[in-house]
RNA sequence: GGGCGGUUAGCUCAGUUGGCAGAGCACGGCGUUUACACCGCCGGCGUCGGGGGUUCGAGCCCCUCACCGCCCA
């Protein structure tokens, strides 16, 4: 067994220990292994852009878990994607290598994107290596790649078949500067816009005025009625009547609803085609025309009269002019409120009405809801945001997205009756630019003419099947999709940050719904986000060190950073603190020098089946200790608590281990075996001790820190513990035999005598090292017989020439006796 | 407006089922040729956000208020 040298060097050992692993596949899936398999769910990132210490924070999280139920010995399935299609990385691609999509076409623009996409995902790969994850990097996919295409519109002409899908006009959410329409879950509040809130007034068929107060002003074009609240008195007389809009001079009916907010402006609203949701929800509700003002790039339409052709910010300005200056500005008020915008660049956003296809989230909520409940989220209040977003939803699953990249609908329409026409499964992927349709007629009309679908699907359509597509990367090693669905159904984990709940989460639970009738998996892990220092989104912050994690590997090692991701409740935010790391390096370096010392003593010992015979009070002690941190630990991982698990095996080690049991033992493990019989077995029980209790915290801190561990593992344990990495090794079971209340009160006892020394010899400044003449302890008489055994480790720690002990009463006392002659001086 | 999380030592955070307030950093003092100065030992440091209640006993349970963050409307 090799002893430990010198310094650790992270430096080199880092890279050393990720290509033995990569040449040793040690985290390979296994398809013999034996354990019940932990099957996860990796979150593929999105291309766009760079790796930040918010996926270091959520990945080393998930990556802790899934170590832990290795060494657990269950089957560990830990694929690893990249999430490449779609509009981020379009964006990514049109802003990195400055084209725009419109412009070099579809086919060029397409080709540009995976060859960046490529590039960053080699880039993201190494980076996770050097991070240490512990993912089977031969399990890889991409959600462009042609397999991807295939399981994604295979669910697709699955949902359609099922019901679940619909194509139709209507009104949908519309970003006008990425022209496409989104989905409820790609809009973001954007609070504290300021805005003109206008009052002006409609003239009724009397002649009076009804004042109406809006921040719209440019949709007068496309008011359709006014609305006040059925119990309005201040309205009471003019519900029914028709009013002109100004400017346009359109006449509109003037109606009550509840929605209508009498505390709101002057209690009348303009219901516009469409300015929001309510105006959508009245629309239909009240049967009112459509009038659409605004085009999908952004401007008023034809129906805008004078306007048509501004951009919308234009037009309002515009028509404030000259309403003011036809004297029908009745009041304004500077106002900030709450947008809707793109959540991809913050782009305005309108209500359009295109066609489109739709997946049916509205009617079956409650079936989300239970569904929700059937997993165990991590931690567990993460589900209320689940929850409430699905409470909230008012929109169905809009998944059409008029764009370039990403995965075509396997779909053709009928030029003359407009009939959708599905790909058959054998086209899969198709591309039905490329391709025609399966079919030489329409079935309903009998037509030849077919023109493609020209969207792609949501992003999310594609990334919410993440669990089918894991499903398909264990072909090549002998296991189908089928086999697949069978034995690995549902997945163990999904590990996201909580930022992603309404969408990845709430998208794929959905979609597994629809496709198996159950949920995708068991448990979800949610993290939180990696704050800056001073407690920013990373998103905001001007930190450098924020963006990229690099430099803080390069400074702190993996294992350090990744001890930061340890050290706050799980589902909590952080903020980035160079103290942590430090800590973590600490750490590390204490690992490495506390092994040196215990390896450079435990050479000869063999791990026995039964515990030695010699065990002493120390020991003893120390193995309770022992028991009852692996427990706790054990607990603690089971329920995703791994910071709880971390503190627990630091407090243990660096306290219990180092501070006080290898001071107390290195008397017995200086002392020569030779010298008795006893002296030989006493140092037998401590290198037991030494050895259980090191290995077993060793493999505590293995998923946290697994480099410095697999170093010293390697170097001292392997060969006697049975495994070629600690990664697989057994989790340390702590015998029910080592667990006593006893000895852990003994052992207190002894603390408090060390304690005790050690505060006598501050008080006059003396080293700990100081010899003294006596220490002088009374205690109970079992506690007292107990430390009979340990008086050569307390004469050790105290260096003191004898320890005498005196039954007493149940209170501990210590008396130290200083040595008679001065200390002998160098030169004397 | 509704919901969730947080508010504990100067800072960052732990505090299991209610039982004399904890850790690390920072601070003060001392210590060093045999694991470790990325160290060891000793020490000071807190009306546990405010108020009320339940209890022999509350950081923990209940009510209420305040502030911070997030989610949703």
């Amino acid at each position: 067994m090799a002893k430990l040298e010198g310094r650790y060097d992270f430096r080199t050992a880092e890279p050393r220990l990720q290509a033995r692993w990569a040449e040793q596949g040690i985290y390979e899936f296994d398809s013999e292994h034996p354990g019940k398999p932990y099957t996860v769910d990796t979150p593929p990132p999105t291309v766009s852009g760079r790796i930040h210490v918010g996926h270091v924070y959520s990945y080393t999280q998930a990556d802790i878990m899934i170590r832990y139920h290795r060494m657990k010995g269950e089957q560990i399935f830990y694929p690893f994607g990249f999430d490449d299609n779609g509009l981020p990385t379009e964006i990514f691609t049109e802003t990195s290598k400055g084209i725009r999509a419109t412009e070099v076409g579809r086919r060029r623009f397409i080709e540009a994107c995976l060859s960046l996409s490529e590039q960053v995902e080699a880039q993201f790969e190494r980076f996770w290596k050097r991070l240490g994850l512990s993912a089977d990097w031969r399990l890889r996919y991409s959600t462009i790649d042609p397999r991807s295409r295939r399981v994604s519109q295979a669910a697709f002409i699955d949902l359609h078949h099922k019901g679940g899908a619909y194509r139709q006009e209507s009104p949908t959410l519309w970003c006008t500067t990425c022209q496409t329409g989104v989905a409820q879950a790609d809009v973001e509040d954007k609070p504290g816009v300021a805005s003109a809130f206008t009052t002006i007034p409609f003239r009724l068929e009397d002649g009076r005025e009804l004042r109406i107060a809006t921040t719209r002003p440019e949709l007068l074009a496309a008011c359709v009625a006014i609305f006040v609240h059925p119990n309005d008195e201040r309205y009471r007389d003019v519900a029914g009547k028709r009013a002109k809009t100004p400017l346009f001079g359109v006449e509109v009916p003037v109606l009550t609803d509840e929605r209508a907010d009498p505390e709101k402006g002057t209690g009348a609203v303009m219901c516009c085609t469409f300015g929001d949701v309510t105006d959508v929800a009245w629309w239909r509700d009240h049967k009112l025309p459509l009038r659409l003002a605004i085009t999908e790039d952004g401007r008023m339409s034809e129906r805008a009269g004078p306007y048509a052709g501004l951009r919308v910010k234009q037009a309002r300005a515009k028509i404030l002019e000259d309403l003011a200056a036809a004297g029908l500005v009745r009041d304004q008020k500077q106002i900030e409120h709450t947008v809707g915008v793109h959540e991809r660049g913050g782009h305005d956003l309108e209500y359009l009405v295109t066609k489109q296809w739709f997946i049916k989230v509205l009617k079956q909520k409650e079936r989300w809801i239970e569904a929700g409940r059937r997993i165990k989220w991590h931690p567990e209040h993460m589900r209320a945001r689940y929850e409430s977003w699905i409470e909230g939803l008012n929109w169905d699953w809009n998944i059409s997205r008029h764009r370039y990249f990403g995965v075509p609908f396997p779909v053709w329409y009928c030029r003359a009756c407009d009939e959708a026409v599905l790909a058959a499964p054998e086209q899969l992927p198709v591309d039905p630019h490329d391709t025609p349709p399966p079919v030489e007629k329409c079935p309903r009309c009998g037509s030849a003419d077919f023109y493609p679908d020209p969207d792609v699907l949501d992003t999310w359509a594609t990334s919410s099947l993440t669990p089918q597509l894991s499903g398909t990367l264990l072909e090549p090693f002998g296991i189908s999709e089928e086999a697949f669905d069978r034995r690995f159904r549902p997945m163990t984990l999904r590990p996201n940050a909580h930022d992603i709940i309404r969408t990845w989460d709430f998208y794929t639970i959905v979609r597994s719904l629809y496709l198996t009738g159950d949920i995708p998996w068991t448990d979800v892990l949610i993290s939180g986000h990696a704050l800056d220092p001073a407690g920013k989104k990373i998103s905001k912050s001007k930190l450098k060190a924020a963006e990229d994690p690099t430099p803080m590997l390069e400074q702190f090692s993996a294992d350090a950073v990744r001890y930061w991701t340890a050290s706050v409740r799980t589902g909590g935010d952080t903020s980035l603190s160079e103290e942590v790391f430090r800590n973590g390096s600490k750490l590390v370096t204490k690992l490495w020098n506390a092994s040196k010392l215990v390896l450079g003593h435990i050479d000869g010992y063999r791990p026995a089946e039964a515990p030695p015979e010699g065990l002493n009070a120390t020991d003893r002690w120390l193995l309770a200790r022992l028991h009852d941190v692996v427990e706790r630990a054990t607990r603690s991982m089971n329920e995703y608590e791994f910071a709880a698990a971390k503190a627990d095996a630091e407090r243990f080690f660096w306290g219990d281990f180092c501070d006080n049991y290898l001071e107390l033992v290195k008397a017995r493990l200086y002392a020569d075996p030779g010298d008795s019989p006893q002296a030989a077995a006493a140092r037998d029980a401590a290198c037991c001790t030494l050895y259980h209790g090191l290995l077993s915290v060793l493999k505590i801190f293995a998923p946290f820190m697994p480099h410095i561990t697999e170093e010293i593992y390697v170097a001292g344990f392997a060969e006697r513990d049975g495994a070629r990495s600690i990664h697989v090794s057994r989790w340390p079971m702590a015998p029910e035999a080592w667990a006593s209340e006893a000895a852990v009160l003994v052992g207190d006892a002894i603390m408090a005598i060390v304690d005790a020394v050690r505060r006598w010899k501050a008080d006059r400044q003396l080293s700990v090292g100081a010899p003294v003449a006596a220490v002088r302890v009374t205690c109970a008489q079992d506690v007292c017989r107990a430390l009979q055994g340990a008086l050569t480790d307390l004469r050790g720690v105290t260096r003191a020439e004898r320890v005498e002990l005196v039954s007493g009463g149940p209170a501990i006392d210590v008396s130290v006796e200083q040595t008679e002659h001065e200390p002998v001086t160098a030169g004397d």
